[in-house]
Formats: C-alpha cells, sequence, structure tokens
DNA sequence: TCATCCAATATTGGTACCAATTTATGGGAA
DNA sequence: TTCCCATAAATTGGTACCAATATTGGATGA
C-alpha cells in the first residue's frame, strides 16, 4: 500500500472548529448571535457529531458561551474583559523582547519587514480577513523569534477570544495606517536592539492609542 | 418552582474532564500511558459520549495527545515543552508583579500569608495531590491581587500541561521546604513593595533551582 | 526455532434515532 | 384588548448501535 501518504492528507478538511471560527472572525457571526446547530450543519456539510464537537472546542477557548439546552452564542469580548485580554497579551509580547533582541538576525529582520509590508500592501485592497491573518503573521513571527514555540499558541488563543475585533479594531483607516507604520517601526526598534523603546512600543501598539 | 436553584446545584457533577485530569495529575495515569474509553468509562461511571468529550477536552488542552484511530494517551511534558511553558508561566507571574505591588492591600497579605502557611503545614502529613493543590492555591491568589481575572485561568491551563509535574516537581524534600521558604520571601517581598526582588524571587522559584 | 501471514478480538469513531427541554403559537378568560 | 395558560413546533443533548481500524494470538511454512 503505497496511499498511506496520500490518505492522509488528500481529504480536504479543515475541521468544522476552524470554519466556524474564521466566520465569526469574519463578522458573519456578530456577537451574541446564537449558533443553531442545524444551520451550522447545513452551512458546512458536516455531521451533527463533528458540529457539536467543534462547538464544544470553541466554548473551551471562550470563543462561544454554552447555555445548557439553550445553545450556543459567540461570546462578547468587551469591556473589562477586553481589557484583561489586551493586558495580558502586552506583558507577553513584551516580555519576550529581550529573548527576541537577543536572539534576532539579520535574516529574521528582513523577514519581518517582509510581513510589515505585507500587511502595509493589504490596506487598499485586502478584505478586513486578510488584514487580519495578515497582522496576525507579523505578531507571530515576532514572538516566534524568542525560540518560545509554546508562546505562539497562547497568543494566537488569546487574539482568538477577542474575535470581535477584526470588525471593529480597525475603525479608520487613519488607525489601519497607524498600525502597519507601527509594525515597520518595531522593526527598526528591534535592529536597533533598543528593548526599552521597543517595549513601550509594542504596548501603545496593542492598546491601540 | 422553586426548585430552579436546587437543580442547577444539586447534582453532585464535577465533569468527567475533571476527575480525569486530576487522576492524571496525581499520578495515576503516568505520562505515555493509554487511556481507553471504557476503562475510563467504567471507573467514572460516565456515559461513552461524556468520556469521548472529556477526552477532547484534554487534547485541545494538549494534556493528552489524540492519535487517530488508536487512542488518547498522557502527554508527556518534558525537555524544551517543559522549559517554554515555565517561560511563559514566568514571563505571566513576574509581569505582573508592577499591578500586584500597586494593588494589594493588608488584607491581601493577610490573606496570602494564610496560603503559603497552609502549603507549608501540608509538608508533613498532606499527600503529594494536597500539596499541589495549595501551591496552585498560593500562585492563584498572588496574580488575583493584579486585579485581572483571565490571567489565572491562562497560568492554570499552563500548569495543567506540566502534568507530570506534580509527582516529579518536588523531587526531595528540601526542595518542597524551600518552596515554602519562599512563599513567605514572597509575600515578605511584597510588603516591603520590593517589586524588582519580588521578580527575581519568583525567576527561581519556577525555574526551581 | 523463528519469522510471517491471517483470523479473531478489541478499540475507536461516526451515524441515526429518541428523549428532554425550551421557545413559539394560538386560544380563552378577565 | 391584554394577559395567561395550554398545546405544538423546534432545538438541544444523550444513548445505542454499527462500521472502520488497530492489536493480539495462533497457525503455517521456511
Amino acid at each position: 500500500m503505497d496511499n498511506l501518504l496520500e490518505e492522509t492528507i488528500a481529504h480536504d478538511e479543515p475541521d468544522a472548529t476552524q470554519l466556524i471560527l474564521t466566520d465569526i472572525q469574519s463578522g458573519l457571526f456578530p456577537p451574541g448571535v446564537w449558533l443553531k446547530q442545524v444551520d451550522l450543519e447545513t452551512r458546512y456539510g458536516r455531521g451533527r457529531n463533528e458540529i457539536r464537537r467543534a462547538l464544544d472546542r470553541l466554548a473551551q477557548k471562550r470563543v462561544v458561551e454554552h447555555v445548557p439546552n439553550r445553545g450556543y452564542h459567540v461570546y462578547k469580548a468587551d469591556g473589562k474583559l477586553a481589557d484583561d485580554i489586551a493586558e495580558i497579551r502586552i506583558i507577553l509580547e513584551t516580555g519576550v523582547v529581550p529573548k527576541v533582541v537577543a536572539m534576532a538576525t539579520d535574516d529574521d529582520l528582513s523577514s519581518l519587514r517582509v510581513l510589515a509590508e505585507r500587511f502595509e500592501s493589504l490596506i487598499l485592497y485586502g478584505t478586513v480577513l486578510e488584514l487580519y491573518e495578515a497582522n496576525l503573521n507579523f505578531h507571530r513571527a515576532f514572538v516566534q523569534l524568542s525560540g518560545n514555540d509554546e508562546l505562539d499558541g497562547i497568543i494566537a488563543e488569546l487574539r482568538q477570544r477577542t474575535s470581535s475585533a477584526p470588525v471593529s479594531q480597525w475603525k479608520t483607516r487613519a488607525r489601519i495606517e497607524q498600525s502597519a507604520r507601527e509594525h515597520h517601526e518595531m522593526v527598526d526598534l528591534l535592529q536597533a536592539r533598543d528593548g526599552k523603546r521597543l517595549k513601550a512600543l509594542i504596548e501603545r501598539h496593542i492598546r491601540q492609542r
């Protein structure tokens, strides 16, 4: 049997969890809306079981909330919750700065620069979701430089919980452009090995002020 | 209907996820062992479905690993993985120090002191699991002082992933006693509002050196 | 005697069905 | 008309069954 490799890859099965998550992040399912199992079932063409498992996982991730015998609805991450999550992100992303500063090579800097430009170029013609992904990729690449493989996952999880963000985060065009500039500035400061200013910038960047 | 409140509380149903997790942390299920669904089913007296859901959740938390058509086995968190997780904990728990130092009241300090003593008193006659819980409670109370409600959950999740730790973490009696002393020292430094030394101590404490 | 293959068994994972609960609808009484 | 209750529809959640896959044990042949 030479189909061992094929079989594992062949199936185009982005699992339902990811599909639902993407639809939440794209704004299709706004915060507060109830996710009915039959609807999801037909929309994604998956069995009832997989949908239930996906919803349970999203509930564990606290992207949706589960109310027994009522169903699952998209969680609203706002007010204090959003602030708390932002604060944790700040602690983590500034916390790795020393290691990143110490370990980043010239190649790493170029890669970051590319990702920063990618984000910038999507401002004009990219969708909200593409912009969101590009931003995510930049930040992921940044923390990856610390060499800590787990950190990436933790931060990704945190970002997912501010699910309404993609729509509401970059309200104005001006704010998006500023984000793009800040990305470049982050690379600049990293190149200059200026950990102190870099931390301050990251904090401002995440707080969006 | 006056049984609304009763109904939600009455049932003594610590869900299977927690039960399995506790058994993993107590060392009953050592790292690497395969968790067979029927066994868990009979052991906890729960339906097949609940067991499956529990295993899936633990797999999401990366406490166990899922191998398709083979089952679930306890994850071994050692080497780089354990180091990465410890590092994240250090970033988080030292990261909140400024806020904790700023916000802690005298009452908070007393509460912490009680928890530190609780841990200390369990050294002699407590089980490993009780010691683990007491230690957890101390650290939770500490980060709770930051006022960030989400941080607690994140850290708890991280600790759970170093599941083999409770058994292997405190190898020697001397190490346990040092941990107890360090807890007290943390309260001392917090009382003195010495953030810098407190951060250093926490780092040493988590690294266990 | 040892390796290899095949059948028997055990285990996982999915599907379909049914019970429990909630929400919507409509009719009747104040 | 408005409120309330009963009945019907819709939705969730659990249980049982069955198919797919892996593992074990034994027989066969070199």
